[in-house]
DNA sequence: CAGACTAGTGGCACTCAGTGCCGAAAGTAC
DNA sequence: GTACTTTCGGCACTGAGTGCCACTAGTCTG
């Protein structure tokens, strides 16, 4: 009948959300090492049960990810946005910029996300999967451009490459005390541009600064 | 005293090979599906004890792999060969190409390989690991040509772009029945070269020099 | 208010991957 | 034979992830 909605919801309040349980785990993680917290440790240091964090998260693996989905829904509306006048490689350039900017608070904590998942083992090799969401809404994209199917090769290679462009670039940045993510982001996203065979490779701007 | 050597080795002599179980792995996770097969059914299959198969294998991830380190030697062998005359892109491109060579008869089996390695999530998800080290010998000999640090931006980007251009290649072949990965790989690889799409990504130069 | 309904919670028991320990098995050397 | 070396594999344990189910905390209807 009365489709309810607003604010009154129908069954019982989550005792918790998704932000804030990876928050907890994400300062275990950072505290005692990612094997070395159990997801028990996390369920108590949040307050429930273990098997209601599994409600939340389908895995401990996910937990550093927090609300990723939400992210990737933001970078293809940004994308579906973007005018038609802007070449391919611009628009996905400037979209992957635009997903990586966070406010200036929140970069040392997203620092701090981004060693774990670059450099624990297990969260490596999850990340491929996420990955592979991310490359899809950029071969998407690119696919509508270029008016070819998804799984054409343009499309995929695309995907990859954008992917390894911001990958690169991100562990530059955690290798580089006070450098600057988004200024790494255009220089490797640069790279691709200008194309890596020629002689050498194009040599990239002046790097650092604040 | 004397060093033995040669043919008779020291201690008791290994029950198999982790070839051997590789295939039996193979065979199983074909059959029923690579989640439904447990290291149990693999290691009875094999005529093994469940906690001697995990002295072949670090974890049933690794199985579908074989010996991929010996593999991963072969290709650095292969450019550490390669004649300095030959353009850097054009080198990894020959060695990512010999690297992906197997006898005809051995291809049907390879498919079914790739085949799992790029569909169970558990397992694209563990190949992560795998590729890093496969990036690392590519980006290792472009770090080499191009005289700088591993870890800078520019073979880091290199070692990202082969991969997905390798395995865009690999997916298109997965998905085509009867088509032939060579001249896949080698399309994909020529896409980097060229730099994909004119009309979108800029054109790059003719490739070759020194 | 009671009673129906709905959605989140969490305990319990289970499966399965992976590990440490340790004694047994199967080889070689003397 | 004994000594030594290496592989084997059983056992018990940890820890992730799941199915089941009763319980809790809300809303809705009358």
């Amino acid at each position: 009948m009365n489709e309810c909605s607003v604010a009154p919801r129908m069954g019982r309040q989550p005792l918790t959300t998704r932000a804030a349980l990876s928050h907890v785990a994400l300062r275990l993680f950072l505290e005692h090492g990612f094997d070395q917290t159990t997801v028990d440790d996390i369920a108590t240091a949040a307050g429930i049960g273990r098997r209601t964090l599994f409600r939340y998260f389908p895995s401990k693996n996910d937990l550093p990810w927090g609300d990723f989905d939400a992210e990737l829904a933001r970078m293809r509306a940004f994308l579906a946005a973007t005018d038609t006048t802007v070449s391919l490689v611009d628009a996905l350039a400037r979209a992957v910029v635009e997903f990586n900017r966070f406010p200036s608070e929140e970069v040392p904590f997203h620092r701090e996300r981004m060693n774990l998942l670059l450099n624990v083992p297990a969260l490596v090799a999850h990340s491929t999967l996420r990955y592979a969401e991310w490359r899809l809404v950029v071969s998407d994209f690119a696919a509508g451009r270029l008016g070819v199917a998804v799984d054409a090769i343009e499309p995929t290679v695309i995907g990859w490459v954008f992917l390894g462009a911001s990958l690169a670039a991100y562990e530059q940045w955690l290798r580089t005390d006070g450098s600057n993510l988004i200024e790494l982001l255009e220089s490797a996203l640069l790279l691709l541009k200008e194309g890596f065979t020629s002689g050498e490779l194009p040599t990239v701007g002046p790097g650092g600064q604040a």
